[in-house]
DNA sequence: ATTGCAATTGATAATCATTATCCTTTTGCA
DNA sequence: TGCAAAAGGATAATGATTATCAATTGCAAT
């Protein structure tokens, strides 16, 4: 049993909730990918190992996962949202090439500190943020040329 | 006739478009408003001065108002595409307040400098970004001690 | 082990913002 | 004025996500 597992499963208990066989496929099956992945991404891979699990299950399963924080939501603003590993996998912004649709992770610990600034600049405690780079790669301003 | 009316005016004219009544009034409303606004508001806007016209008008004009440059989206992920005055009215990122929702225009030119320079140092030519800093006002803040 | 029951599941219907379709009405120009 | 093309209005379609509901299952107490 790893870690993720561990803590998906004290969130389970600590909120009376039940530890299934859909919801153990589900997390691990997750927990195998990384990157971004999508509710229906996702469902198709869980289908291959079960197809008798309904997408709906995986949406719930989703939702359970960002409530004991094994997973965090992206929205890149194309109408569906992606998910992606929160454990170990300490905050970060995205780069997103508005060519080939590559998206890198990135931080930059100055412009942290300069956001919580301004935030408390309006009177604002800060809880989190998102930033979205969009531009091109090299590759797609190569092609462009 | 004001500048924003001109230049939808000369978009029209650049692509062959025409200038009729519903685009006119749309704009005009649309202008009248400052912040952030859904297509959905702004139908019942127009309705109230016009109510013949249809909401698939409201969203076909929208899209030609970011065409022209006149208005730019938002997208606080909330399922809801909100839209805003572009001109005259420089590119800024969104503060928002988790407890009553409120928002504030913020820009901070350090920020805006160290995002082209982390995309550059990915090989990416930055073209736009979004940034949406979350947490609680001062207000709300109070409210909860 | 068995039971009782609330939590969970799967299938499917419902939502809700946005788009596409289709037919009618206008518009801009000859 | 007449006409082809563009635009509008009504409405159906879309597509991701959520709600519903009957059937099943996990699990604590027996």
């Amino acid at each position: 049993m790893n870690e993720e597992q561990n803590i998906f499963h004290k969130y389970l208990e600590k909120h009376d909730l039940r530890d299934t066989l859909q919801r153990e496929l589900i997390l691990q099956i997750f927990l195998r990918r990384e990157g971004h992945i999508s509710a229906e991404q996702l469902y198709d891979l869980v289908k291959k190992r079960d197809p008798s699990i309904g997408q709906a299950t995986v949406y719930r399963a989703l939702k359970l996962l960002i409530e004991a924080g094994l997973a965090r939501e992206i929205d890149f603003g194309d109408g569906v949202i992606r998910y992606e590993h929160k454990y170990n996998h300490p905050h970060h912004d995205h780069l997103i090439c508005r060519g080939c649709g590559k998206t890198l992770e990135v931080v930059d610990s100055v412009i942290e500190k300069l956001q919580k600034r301004v935030a408390e600049s309006y009177g604002f405690e800060l809880t989190d943020h998102e930033m979205y780079l969009y531009g091109y790669c090299e590759n797609c301003r190569q092609k462009r040329q």
